[in-house]
DNA sequence: CTTATTAATGCGACTTTATCGCAATAATAT
DNA sequence: ATATTATTGCGATAAAGTCGCATTAATAAG
């Protein structure tokens, strides 16, 4: 499954990083230039998200949303992505927090995602 | 809008509170001995959020989860609830986990909601 | 440059989760 | 015992996301 480099990818990527926020499905459409299916846009997405290029954050909406993260261009094994994220509740916007957390499992336990989302009130909002 | 004490209501919340992993809707209806509606389980399960009396979390796979939290009995203004829950990818459950994490939001941001997930594998799974 | 291979896309149908309106029911107050 | 209205059940509906499959197009091979 070799990776090949389109069009629709090209353009959703640029989208991302030119982003200071997470996007959902739903966000991203609407930035787009040329249409692109609904079922590809999530394909995309997720693919990202899969290679470690993309961010992939659940709302607590409960809608994934998508932010390109500066340490996503390290390897993948390299990624620490446990910082927070938070939402405002009034204009949608999505955005990574600066901290760093690091939770302690109990033991046996391993750690395969972390999702961390304060939701809340942006200062444009509050 | 006085909340009333119904039969629906004591069930769900007993299971909550005997149960020692959060639970989504689908989940608690299997442990329900007799037949609420599902909008029902809903609407009660949220009311009990709304109230404080629960914990709701969603989970990396988009569902609701609910738990009854040990400080849920405080008064609202009490909880803390920054702590974290682990959801374990292959058999499902949900749980708590004890350490509380304090994030700091940048100036003029205020926090309504926290939620705080890790996935991955518990102790019997891995 | 032309052709073959197969990853990626578009379309439509479908699944799952959750919510909503409204009439019927039942918990509380009078 | 009766009135009030919160709660429930039912069915319809919404919304988010996924899937199968035929078609398109990016890369490799000749």
């Amino acid at each position: 499954m070799k990776r090949r480099k389109t069009q629709s990818q090209q353009e959703i990527l640029t989208i991302l990083k030119g982003s200071d926020s997470a996007l959902n499905h739903e966000m991203l459409q609407s930035k787009l230039s040329s249409k692109i299916d609904r079922a590809t846009i999530y394909r995309v997405l997720n693919r990202f998200s899969d290679d470690g290029l993309v961010h992939k954050i659940i709302g607590d909406d409960g809608k994934q949303y998508f932010a390109f993260c500066l340490n996503c261009e390290k390897p993948k094994e390299a990624h620490t992505h446990n910082h927070f994220h938070f939402r405002c509740v009034t204009c949608g916007k999505v955005e990574c927090l600066k901290s760093e957390i690091n939770v302690s499992l109990p033991k046996g336990y391993t750690s395969e995602t972390f999702n961390g989302l304060i939701s809340g009130y942006c200062s444009n909002c509050s």
